[in-house]
RNA sequence: GGGCGCUUAGCUCAGUGGGAGAGCACUGCCCUUACAAGGCAGGGGUCGCAGGUUCGAACCCUGCAGCGCCCACCA
């Protein structure tokens, strides 16, 4: 006997039942196996900085319905996930919470220390990280996860570091690159933010030698004075043009300098048309020094303080030095005027505090052959994006061919692979003679040795080694390990099986803002590496914002942990709400409320709550204090911390309970069941109807999948379910399983469908889905269209539903519309005279012949689902004496009222209904009298108006027929 | 400054050349044995602004305004 289900879907039930259940059973693992297809994707690895939020439940929701789809399918799905070290992030969030708690900085640590304490931490978010998947129903194989500073990725980084050298691809250069003076690293261009910043504007004057002319300049930094080379002019500008080729002198470091003519630099309208040029400390001065091979200084120190080249100020921080700079050119009366200045300052994003452009050493990896290999990528369609207006974003960065600075000043990555020495090239020859697996270089600049080793050679880190070799202190840009993801993961440089079978990847699901810094990398190093693309498709989805048009971060402290929406409405109302989100429009907002610890009430979250800024927040309701919800770094024990809420889930929660109660009434009505085939050409018209509306909505949805459109896949499944198979099928189905003769086609067709909605909607709802089909599997153990099969013993593993398109039919299902119209229509005017819902009321449908005839082989249905008691339908009937009526344009229908005709409403009610029709026709009629319409737009658009426009005419006829029968009534 | 997008009902968003849509919120009636996380019915929008193309524009083009993101950057 099976069991009845519960009135409500308890999704944490389900939750805890099957994700056990998938795991043991293995569904989730991959193996190659040649006889079937493959379909990979590598997870994006989210960072081990913190805990994922509803953007990367979004981001990983959308992998996991493609690889779901696909296994249902029947392809060989493999979903690889993993974790990101992601140097400067991770590092920065622990060195500030070491900070916080014990006051020490990484220099109070040491880099061993420090290191190991980041591996704690990484431990931590990572266990953490990848429960949340689990929770989240991914469909990972977990056997397969990774790190990116795992033994397998650091032989990945090495191998591809040491063959980038070897090729000549890597270089060390001098380069102007942001310089972090708190965290002292370099940052990328991708990793500083501007702001900006109230600042003053000075403006100062530089004598010329051997005249007692000056010139002026203006600057916004003037400490950079101690660095500059030359001033700068526009060759046409006839103020200055005397001057070009003099000198200036700095006095406070008392050095000359050229005045040289540069159009590119300088805009003669601008200040006071003269530049200073500090090629070690401006990007643009940079390349104007390298124009005309100035010499560059830099002036500071790694923490921001003047180094040795600024004379008389060195030691000072940058800031108070700037204020001696202002001071002593007063005292030289070289300083002209202050404003006060809004100032766009670039800041790390890191840190938070303003770059400085510093010159320093770094790794470069030049980009030229590397970009063009992975633009023809793209240009000739080896690779794919969705939508396709990203691959522009792509070309365009790629096109730039910037060279890739590599190297980070930090502890926390991959060490770059380099040794230093002094040693002879002969000593070199003799320890390592004709190997493969070393390169080295000549640094003239610094007499020195650039060694690169695959691997850490006892030659270069044994102290008593005569190299007497030191290795570079440097790590490698995060990007530069994750651009290896796709294939590392498979076990490159192997040559293995799984690298053969998986790579190249199917598609890599992602968001906009990492095109440049992740996927182009990932193409550039993947060909360099592999020969191959590393994926066919590039499926780029929107971004959530907050309510306040936000994007998600965990600094802002505006990211919602998805365990908490999981908590409040399951799991399946989360994905299902994140699927509705992937549209192809950009952003999404999410306004979300904290749920107050105390009474559950639900508070907006307002812009104070965010960047941590309010520690408190009294409830309305209970007026209990608590602490809002957000990624706080501690446990506070006096304020319990709200989980977060947002109603935009409550739309998958309730369609969850929906299909559930839709599947509660089909169990309910199995207990005599039999399987059988149903063959589509006999079955009548309602059933012919759901499975024509069930081959169109499958054949939609898998189609919408092929082409990532997750949105129409949550929205097609929503409609189809509640709206035309809960709303209409499974009522019309309770009149024929009341009836012997017809229960047992009912139940295999209501059995049919269900079976067929639970698998298309698993791939976005395996929960729900999974319990229905191990319930269906104890009543209707076989089931099927249009003939049964034993049922797979898991939704996650049953074959996704297609049917053949004959059982489309358009006809049929125009026919189940006009019954839906009359229904809807007898309701309506059962509303408007407030008629109780029990109550039987007659029924006269005027109609033609044939239209008579297709609603009487659905008169049991209209009778049941508009509570008629008696239906006259067909050309022969007149409007009864006492009626209320609604004209359509296939038939009228008239609701007898025996003499309860309340004649006022009746009267406004036809009277809107002709206002309506009215003001159709007056634009139909508009149409047709503008004879440029008629002869340009095409017969059967015109044909069309002439046909609704005679309709109207009769309807409205009609409607005044009526209007004035209950004037004439009513006297 | 350049690029890519967005602006449609109170809110969050679909639609994308020929009759303005969904969910939530709102109104009225209903605890009708699948479902009150529900049912039935209903109210609500000159589709950001201004031009243009077209027989016809929410939809295509141009400009403007506001917003978001990416890139570059004002010495």
């Amino acid at each position: 006997m099976p069991r009845e289900l519960p009135k409500q879907y308890n999704p944490q039930e389900a939750q805890q039942r099957w994700l056990p259940f998938w795991i043991e059973r293995g569904y989730y693992f991959s193996d190659v196996d040649p006889k079937r297809r493959p379909f990979s994707i590598v997870i994006p690895p989210p960072n081990v900085t913190g805990a994922l939020h509803l953007g990367h439940a979004l981001n990983n929701t959308l992998q996991d319905v493609l690889i779901r789809w696909r296994r249902m399918q029947g392809y060989n799905a493999c979903w690889v996930p993993g974790t990101d070290h992601a140097g400067i992030a991770t590092q920065a969030v622990v060195e500030k919470l070491i900070l916080q708690l014990e006051g020490k900085t990484r220099h109070d640590l040491g880099r061993e220390e420090l290191v190991r304490r980041i591996w704690q931490w990484k431990d931590q978010y990572e266990a953490r990280i990848l429960n949340q998947l689990r929770e989240l129903g991914c469909s990972c194989d977990w056997r397969r996860t990774r790190f990116t500073l795992d033994p397998i990725c650091s032989r990945a980084v090495r191998e591809t570091f040491f063959r980038l050298f070897r090729d000549g691809l890597i270089y060390r250069g001098y380069r102007l690159v942001n310089w972090d003076t708190t965290l002292q690293t370099a940052v990328a261009d991708d990793e500083i933010f501007h702001e900006t910043v109230p600042g003053h504007f000075w403006t100062f004057k530089y004598p010329i030698v051997g005249s007692n002319e000056y010139i002026r300049f203006s600057t916004t930094r003037p400490e950079t004075m101690l660095g500059d080379t030359a001033v700068a002019v526009h060759p046409d500008d006839p103020r200055y043009r005397h001057l070009i080729g003099k000198k200036a002198w700095i006095p406070l470091v008392n050095r000359e300098i050229p005045i040289i003519a540069d159009a590119e630099l300088v805009d003669p309208t601008l200040g006071t048309g003269a530049v200073k040029v500090t090629p070690a400390h401006d990007f643009r001065d940079y390349e104007c020094g390298l124009r005309h091979g100035l010499p560059m200084i830099n002036i500071l120190n790694p923490d921001g303080t003047i180094n040795e080249n600024g004379g008389k100020y060195a030691g000072l921080d940058r800031y108070q030095a700037r204020q001696r700079v202002i001071e002593d050119m007063q005292q030289l009366g070289l300083l002209e005027s202050v404003e006060d200045r809004q100032i766009e300052l670039a800041h790390s994003d890191r840190s938070k505090t303003p770059i400085e452009p510093y010159l320093s050493e770094q790794w470069f990896v030049r980009m030229a052959s590397l970009a063009e290999k992975a633009i023809s990528a793209v240009e000739s369609g080896r690779i794919r994006f969705f939508p396709e207006r990203y691959a522009r974003t792509y070309l365009d960065w790629l096109g730039e061919r910037r060279d890739w600075c590599i190297s980070r000043q930090l502890w926390w990555g991959h060490r770059i692979p380099i040794w230093y020495t002094r040693a002879d090239e002969s000593l070199l020859r003799k320890l390592f003679g004709q190997r493969q697996d070393i390169a080295w270089q000549r640094d003239d600049k610094h007499e020195q040795w650039l060694i690169c080793a695959l691997t850490d050679l006892p030659e270069l880190t044994d102290p008593d080694s005569p190299l007497q070799a030191r290795q570079d202190p440097d790590v490698l840009d995060t990007w530069f390990s994750s651009a290896l993801w796709p294939h590392e993961v498979f076990g490159w440089p192997e040559d293995t099986p799984d690298l053969r079978y998986y790579y190249p990847t199917s598609v890599l699901v992602t968001s906009r803002d990492i095109i440049t810094l992740w996927v182009a990398r990932m193409v550039m190093l993947g060909l360099y590496n592999t020969g191959q693309i590393p994926f066919h498709h590039v499926y780029v989805h929107p971004k959530i914002l907050d309510g306040f048009g936000e994007t998600m971060s965990k600094s802002k402290g505006n990211g919602v942990d998805p365990l908490d929406i999981i908590s409040l409405y399951g799991t399946d109302a989360l994905r299902f709400g994140l699927c509705q989100l992937a549209t192809e429009t950009q952003d999404v907002r999410m306004p979300v409320a904290n749920v107050c610890p105390h009474c559950q009430t639900l508070v907006p979250q307002k812009l104070e709550h965010l960047y941590m800024r309010t520690r408190k927040v009294i409830c309305p309701q209970c007026k209990k204090p608590f602490r809002p919800g957000g990624p706080w770094p501690t446990e506070d024990p006096e304020l319990p911390t709200a989980r977060q809420a947002s109603e935009r889930f409550e739309i998958g929660r309730n369609f969850a309970n929906k299909l559930w109660n839709a599947a509660r009434f089909v169990l309910l009505n199995l207990d005599d069941y039999t399987p059988g085939p149903v063959e589509p050409t006999q079955l009548p018209i309602e059933d012919r109807w759901i499975l024509s509306r069930l081959t169109q909505v499958s054949a939609e949805v898998t189609a919408a999948l092929e082409n990532y459109k997750i949105a129409d896949v949550a929205r097609q499944l929503y409609d189809f379910t509640w709206s035309e198979f809960c709303d209409w099928y499974v009522e019309m189905s309770k009149a024929r399983l009341r009836e012997p003769e017809t229960r047992q086609l009912a139940q295999r067709v209501l059995v049919g469908v269900l079976d067929a909605i639970v698998r298309l909607l698993h791939p976005l709802m395996p929960f729900v889905t999974e319990s229905l089909w191990q319930a269906l599997a104890e009543s209707a153990p076989q089931r099927g269209l249009p003939r049964p099969q034993p049922a797979a013993e898991s939704v996650m593993i049953a074959p996704w539903p297609q049917f053949p398109s004959e059982w489309h039919q358009p006809d049929v299902e125009r026919q189940i519309a006009r019954m839906q119209e009359l229904v809807r229509a007898i309701r309506n005017l059962r509303s408007n005279f407030q008629i109780p819902e029990k109550a039987e009321v007659e029924v006269t449908v005027r109609t033609d012949r044939e239209t008579a005839e297709q609603l009487e082989l659905l008169r049991p249905f209209i009778v049941q689902l508009a509570r008629i008691g008696q239906l006259h339908c067909g050309p022969e009937f007149a409007k009864p004496p006492l009626a209320a009526t609604s004209v359509h344009a296939d038939f009228e229908a008239y609701l007898h009222l025996q003499g309860l005709v309340d004649v006022e409403a009746e009267t406004r009610r036809l009277q809107k209904q002709r206002q309506e029709k009215e003001r159709q026709l007056q634009t139909v009629r508009a149409k047709l009298a503008n004879h440029q319409f008629v002869s340009k737009a095409p017969p059967e658009v015109v044909e069309q108006q002439r046909q609704l426009e005679s309709e109207l005419l009769a309807q409205i006829r009609l409607l005044d027929e009526h209007l004035s029968s209950l004037g004439i009534s009513s006297r």
